[in-house]
DNA sequence: CTCACGATCAGCT
DNA sequence: GCTGATCGTGAGG
């Protein structure tokens, strides 16, 4: 999977993002995610994403009923960046997939720390009053920096700014660059997170994790009020 | 216009 | 471990 060829920043080229997505979000795991602030920089190594697949696929996707102005970069080249609000409160990023096929992107959910670990700290603190998840980060928990994908978002400074920017672009603000060379993960598939459990698409196993690592988010179901899903289990593990 | 929605945090049990 | 508050956008009336 190493044939892409690094360039002088490493970051990854054009068919690396142009294949189908559920393949894109395999081997997205364990790739680096590179934010240049000024002159320094964020990295992390990607341990979680889901994959969405697209108009008139996937219910759960933003693009299921076709483009709107929010969702417009799906249906553009891959390699790109689509930034969105969740709700308000947060923002989500996604990497779009094989442009042609309208509407398929692979949600970013979790990395693990490398890179500029004070000014991840520092993003996160600045939004947080004075509660246990302060705490946990003074006290030393970095794996919490960029667990889930709101606080990806926050930890790595992206906001709608960074909304259709080139993820090949290894000068710009934002890219994918190779693994780390010893990373080859322990992949696992599950439900993706949110979803209702009684709905046909919480059977897709669309969420890929690195079993080994701590800055892995929620469980499947987990977010979902009131309900528990089925145990992940209950997915047939997908060969790596 | 109103409504539903997802991720997070704080506060409580 | 659970619950309520919060926010911006899209969809429906």
């Amino acid at each position: 999977m190493s044939r892409q060829r690094a360039t002088r920043t490493g970051a990854l080229t054009r068919a690396f993002f142009e294949q189908p997505v559920v393949d894109l979000a395999r081997a997205l795991v364990g790739r680096q995610l590179v934010r240049r602030c000024g002159a320094g920089w964020i990295t992390g190594r990607i341990v979680e994403v889901e994959a969405y697949g697209g108009e008139g696929v996937d219910p759960s996707a933003h693009s299921f009923r076709g483009p709107t102005p929010r969702c417009e970069v799906m249906f553009g080249p891959a390699g790109h960046a689509y930034v969105y609000a969740t709700q308000g409160r947060c923002f989500c990023v996604n990497v779009t997939a094989q442009g042609d096929a309208g509407g398929k992107a692979v949600l970013l959910r979790a990395v693990e720390p490398r890179v500029g670990l004070e000014l991840m700290r520092e993003r996160r603190l600045l939004r947080l009053g004075d509660g246990p998840t302060r705490r946990e980060l003074l006290a030393g928990k970095d794996h919490q920096l960029a667990r889930g994908p709101g606080r990806l978002c926050v930890a790595f400074g992206i906001d709608r700014t960074l909304n259709t920017v080139d993820l090949t672009d290894g000068d710009g603000p934002l890219y994918l660059a190779a693994a780390e060379q010893d990373a080859a993960p322990r992949l696992a598939w599950s439900p993706r997170v949110g979803l209702n459990p009684t709905s046909a698409s919480f059977d897709w196993c669309w969420r890929a994790f690195d079993r080994d690592s701590k800055a892995v988010s929620a469980a499947p179901g987990e977010h979902f009020r009131g309900r528990r899903g089925p145990s992940p289990r209950r997915c047939p593990a997908r060969a790596g």
